[in-house]
DNA sequence: AACTAGGCT
DNA sequence: GTATAAGCCTAGTTG
């Protein structure tokens, strides 16, 4: 840790609602008081359908091993896997700090067809913490009187100025996988109305092509490209027809690490790429979009020479090791998070403001849509089934002109009667 | 309270 | 030589 966590808070924090942050204490209050309808009989089944399929479970892994143990402790697990079954720990044995062998999910994949118990353990896992985490504590979290579950917003949660979710987080509702998407459908709209979900397109890519001003970026979000497209044509120099999954794939990937300052090692462990493949694939990304590269050389620079960064709104986040050259971990660790913050931190300012003015451009159109959830580049609305394309709209329009970058805003608008299944508009 | 694991953008 | 992708919140186990 560059910092400890609670003190950049604490300074960050008065700065942030005196100084810098916007007010918008008001908005996120009157969300909490909102909250979003749940489908309790909803919840009340699935508790149920998942309790029984991990009892299955439960008892195959038992007879599988041969013997009963706490299929939630991981130390448990681990002696049984890699000490009774005697399989091979991959990735040269890596240690947790426990001493123990570790049975992440990484290292469960790695393991699959070894022995049939890896299979059912990576499917409890996901089951377990489906139930536990999501259906169980959201039931618990359900307000009697409302009907809702109610979130806390906290403006300085995040050192980059996003908002954070807790009791309970409505930032982290799966939808990844099937099972886990499910979830979603139990979050419902009221009666008569409708949920609206916006999201904006892209936003972090567009705000790193506008901070470093490059052409081959900025000119590809003008022409509405599908930018990992284009970044797959890029880098793979081939025509639009030639571009597969997995070159875009492998664009995408490119495309998120440069928002984290990942390097090329770094490419090689969330891809298939090897090490002489991804520093070929970065090299030719920074000669195809070379202002990528001088904005993230500058950055470094600057956040050395300053000991801070900043947003376009001018949220500051300070990195007190990246003067000093004593430890290498911490100034590269440091560096990375200089990358990252004005990038996330403008996303989150951009929001915030769209967020502000929101409730005001809903009232002056005279519509009755209210905003119940924030994740970081979505919103989540309600309102009267007959607004719901006039409330798109004030929406959309709202989110796009928040804060003009030299390439326009792109938002999607989705609507259902729940948020796991929803249609575009 | 530390550790491990895993959900989201 | 070593580690290597940003930011969060929550649950269960362990000592």
């Amino acid at each position: 840790m560059p910092i400890m966590q609670a003190d950049l808070r604490r300074v960050n924090g008065t700065k942030l609602l005196e100084e810098i942050d916007l007010p918008l204490t008001p908005v996120l209050a009157d969300m909490e008081m909102s909250g979003i309808s749940l489908d309790l009989p909803f919840f009340e089944e699935t508790s149920k359908r998942l309790e029984k399929r991990m009892a299955e479970i439960e008892k195959k892994v038992y007879e599988a091993v041969g013997k009963p143990f706490n299929i939630n402790s991981t130390q448990q697990l681990s002696d049984i896997l890699f000490k009774q079954l005697g399989l091979e720990p991959p990735d040269r044995g890596n240690k947790t700090a426990s001493g123990h062998y570790s049975t992440s999910a990484g290292v469960l994949d790695l393991l699959r067809g070894k022995h049939p118990v890896v299979d059912m353990i990576l499917e409890n896992r996901e089951l377990s913490k489906i139930k536990s985490t999501y259906v169980d504590a959201l039931q618990a979290a359900l307000n009697a009187d409302t009907g809702c579950v109610h979130t806390s917003y906290s403006q300085t949660g995040a050192v980059t100025g996003r908002l954070s979710s807790s009791n309970p987080n409505l930032q982290n509702i799966p939808i990844r996988t099937e099972e886990g998407r499910r979830i979603r459908n139990g979050f419902v709209a009221s009666k008569n109305n409708v949920l609206l979900s916006v999201d904006y397109s892209q936003i972090e890519l567009r705000i790193v092509a506008d901070m470093a001003q490059d052409e081959a970026m900025l000119a590809a979000f003008r022409a509405g490209e599908d930018i990992h497209m284009t970044t797959a044509r890029a880098i793979y120099g081939v025509g639009p027809e030639a571009v597969t999954k997995n070159m875009r794939r492998h664009a995408k990937t490119i495309n998120f690490g440069i928002i984290y300052g990942m390097s090329a090692f770094g490419l090689t462990r969330s891809t298939d790429l090897t090490l002489a493949e991804a520093e070929d694939f970065v090299k030719t990304y920074f000669q195809k979009f070379p202002g990528i590269k001088k904005y993230l050389d500058g950055i470094r620079k600057l956040a050395a020479q300053q000991g801070y960064v900043e947003t376009l709104l001018g949220r500051r986040r300070y990195f007190p090791a990246l003067q000093s050259k004593q430890n290498v971990q911490l100034k590269n660790r440091e560096e990375r998070e200089a990358i990252n913050a004005p990038i996330q931190g403008t996303a989150a300012d951009i929001m915030k403001i769209a967020m502000l003015n929101i409730p005001p451009a809903l009232k002056a159109a005279g519509l009755k849509a209210k905003m119940l959830l924030q994740v970081h580049d979505e919103l989540v609305l309600e309102c009267p089934e007959n607004e719901l394309k006039e409330t798109a709209k004030v929406v959309q329009d709202t989110m796009t002109n928040a804060f003009p970058l030299s390439i326009p805003l792109s938002t999607e608008a989705r609507y259902g009667k729940n948020w796991g299944e929803m249609k575009s508009i």
